[in-house]
DNA sequence: GCGTATCGCGTTTTT
DNA sequence: CGCGATACGC
């Protein structure tokens, strides 16, 4: 197996401060044999830990491109190798990190084959399942019956769910979703429909993925032993968020040595929605049965009031395994809870403390703004423009996943995958006088012949649509006769979309149009087709549609896409009966995960914490109801925080629209970079002193050529370091 | 009568 | 923005 066929990622960065661990944990978490499972409160070093133990491997002179990084976001992956850089030189940048996906997709790509699969699938996203099951809901004659159907969406969750679960679907059927037991033998042949679909037209959503890698570890020895020791070592981050075909890859994939170190907290798991099972975690002992457990109870990020009172919310929780969180930050400002008269003024609030707090000297980078769903941030962010504050929505809809982006990206998915449907009926359905209808039976003659394109240019047009579809045919020869360069396509394919788009758009494509522009900016970093196709499925790019300006921002963020990371100051908004659990957590299961999500939430902040809610909200038919605050709130202990009262902040003037000062003082400097000379054996005989970034000083004991040294370090003894790997500093 | 164009309304959370 | 109900055109 070739060593250079996964990526790593580059970094550079100056030193870091590791807080303690004591000398069992240390002992542990630097094990270079065997399992270890983390378990870990919010903002005690997850990361960190992983980061150390990276570090503390390559020091012994395991081989950087040997140590397999798992992680739940690209961006998080990113993160922890940037940190590791900071600790290492740059040979750290042959660490292989990425997410589960990210990794099945390219050992698909490779060994793919071997399971009936060619290497010419075309990952989809959420939505192209959706358009899918709709496809299939009309053919199947279910489209009638949506008033107690379910959505679409949770159609989807069903389906995924019963396959990441391993239940089979009649069952989930039964037991969590019992009142659409009517419709079960429905929902299944629509499940068997889909799996069918996407099989016979190469398409793959992430849990195929996911299935397929675990498949390939399963039925291939051959593979499974190439894997297990390509990686020597593995680890995972956010284990409480892996289903169960996760676990089992994990298993799998250690084989051959068991070097695995998870770190997860069950406090924290927010997506058994999607199949994750924080079992995993309480399962992990006995999958591995000499694991070293440690558990890190310190936390290194908030202040006492706020430990205090998160620690509350996970004390109602009826199930939960517990930790018990301490802090030594000092620090006497307690979270505060105002209930709004209604939306607007609970907007209004927030950017008054807002606007408050910038004047304490609080970062605008570093205040955020949680809520429950994509859609409680609308008033809000409103009420920012207007006054002027620069904001940067997470977790909203992705770039890829608006119409006309997706206009463009089917013509392209069409160059890779002929057989792709979806993308056909997308294409399709864009010609005038073509519904869906005409547009599902041209996709089923075409992509069932040899060659579609030669099939489309056969088709015999209708009197009224004839001339589009040759127009459609004069694009796809241009596009196959051009050189394969990305950005060159791209051209091609906006000289037909562009007036397409434009009548398809009419009210607003202006708009729409800066967002072809930066498709096109990021298209021109990709030399291969292929690649950028399956970053667009397995990593969409965020919408930034103030593209930047460089200047600071705060965040305004759904909880779940707030996970691991953290602020100085974070409102949580919408904490209103009705909202916050949402109306369809029904009790048990559902209720505890909104609870959880609370937890999450309220846990990314350092200093400042402040909860609100609107008394008044909008009904479906236009009417306002009065509503008390979240019972998650109503149950806690009443002195653990303070109630800001609707009119003590009223005279405070209006502030002006607030430009940072620190923007143009920070905008122009250069990134700092430090080239760091290799030393080399000659400049560290026995006796020298050196400086390790963790370690901290120590003496050069022996010399082992080529390149390795052991060093007495005064409060860890002697260490064996590889000069490639560890980052040493001459005294 | 079939299929396409149009208008209005309600949105869970996502790798 | 996408879905469902309704209205028009072939």
């Amino acid at each position: 197996m070739k060593n250079d066929f996964l990526p790593g990622h580059g970094f550079d960065a100056p030193g870091v401060d590791l807080n303690g661990l004591n000398e069992s944990q240390y002992e542990a978490v630097t094990a270079i044999d065997g399992p270890v499972l983390v378990i870990a409160g919010a903002g005690s070093g997850k990361t960190r830990t992983l980061v150390h133990r990276v570090a503390h491997l390559m020091d012994q002179g395991v081989a950087p491109e040997s140590i397999l990084l798992l992680t739940f976001t690209r961006k998080a992956s990113q993160e922890m190798l940037w940190r590791a850089g900071q600790l290492l030189n740059e040979s750290c940048s042959r660490v292989v990190g990425g997410t589960f996906h990210g990794i099945a997709n390219l050992l698909l790509r490779r060994y793919g084959s071997q399971l009936g699969y060619g290497s010419t699938f075309t990952i989809i996203d959420r939505a192209d399942a959706e358009g899918i099951i709709n496809l299939l809901k009309s053919s199947l004659g279910l489209a009638g019956k949506s008033k107690q159907f379910p959505s679409k969406r949770a159609l989807i969750n069903m389906i995924s769910g019963s396959v990441n679960k391993s239940i089979e679907l009649e069952d989930l059927v039964d037991e969590q979703f019992a009142h659409l037991s009517d419709f079960t033998d429905d929902i299944v042949k629509l499940r068997d429909h889909y799996q069918n679909f996407k099989y016979d037209h190469g398409l793959m959503d992430y849990d195929d993925l996911l299935v397929n890698w675990k498949r390939l570890l399963e039925e291939s020895v051959e593979v499974r032993e190439a894997i297990s020791r390509r990686f020597s070592h593995i680890m995972v981050d956010e284990y409480q968020d892996t289903n169960l075909i996760q676990a089992d890859i994990v298993r799998l994939a250690a084989y051959t040595h068991d070097n695995v170190m998870v770190v997860g907290d069950d406090s924290q798991s927010i997506y058994a929605f999607r199949g994750a099972d924080f079992y995993n975690i309480m399962r992990f002992p006995k999958v591995f049965p000499n694991c070293r457990i440690v558990k890190l109870e310190e936390n290194y990020r908030s202040s006492q009031p706020i430990l205090s009172l998160t620690n509350d919310i996970i004390r109602n929780a009826t199930e939960k395994y517990t930790k018990t969180l301490f802090t030594r930050i000092e620090g006497d400002i307690k979270p505060r809870v105002y209930g709004a008269r209604d939306e607007r003024e609970e907007a209004s609030f927030v950017v008054r403390q807002i606007n408050k707090l910038r004047t304490e000297g609080v970062e605008l980078e570093e205040i955020a703004v949680l809520f429950r769903s994509g859609f409680h941030s609308y008033k809000l962010e409103l009420e920012l423009n207007t006054m002027g504050i620069d904001f940067e929505k997470r977790g909203g809809l992705k770039l890829t996943e608006s119409a006309h982006m997706k206009d463009v990206l089917a013509f392209l998915r069409l160059l890779v995958n002929t057989q792709d449907n979806l993308s056909w009926n997308r294409i399709l359905l864009q010609l005038d006088k073509v519904g869906p209808k005409t547009a599902q039976k041209i996709t089923n003659t075409i992509a069932a012949s040899d060659d579609p394109f030669e099939a489309l240019a056969a088709y015999p047009g209708g009197k009224t649509w004839k001339g589009g579809l040759e127009r459609l045919n004069t694009l796809f020869v241009d596009l196959r006769g051009s050189e394969q360069k990305p950005s060159a396509l791209f051209e091609i394919v906006m000289g037909y979309y562009q007036p397409v788009f434009e009548s398809l758009y009419a009210d607003d494509y202006p708009k729409r149009q800066k967002d072809l522009e930066q498709l096109k900016a990021i298209m021109a970093g990709y030399d291969d087709l292929q690649t950028f196709i399956d970053d667009t499925a397995l990593d969409p790019p965020e919408n930034d549609t103030q593209a930047d300006t460089g200047g600071e921002k705060m965040i305004l963020s759904t909880i779940h896409s707030s996970k691991g990371l953290e602020f100085d100051a974070v409102f949580v908004i919408g904490m209103a009966e009705g909202r916050f659990p949402h109306a369809s957590a029904g009790m048990g299961e559902q209720w505890e995960e909104e609870r959880r999500l609370l937890y999450v939430a309220a846990t990314r902040a350092r200093k400042h914490l402040y909860f609100s809610y609107p008394r008044e909200l909008m009904t479906p038919d236009r009417q306002f109801r009065r509503v008390g605050m979240s019972p998650f709130l109503a149950e806690i202990t009443p002195g653990l925080y303070e109630r800001v009262e609707p009119g003590a902040s009223t005279f405070m003037r209006r502030e002006p629209p607030y430009k940072s000062p620190s923007t143009a003082e920070f905008s122009g400097l250069p990134k700092a970079k430090k080239k760091e000379k290799k030393l080399s054996m000659d400049e560290l005989p026995a006796g020298t002193k050196v400086q390790h970034p963790f370690f901290g000083i120590g003496v050069v004991k022996k010399t082992t050529p080529p390149r390795s040294l052991d060093v007495k370090f005064d409060r860890h003894g002697v260490k064996t370091l590889h000069l490639d790997y560890a980052k040493l500093t001459l005294l």
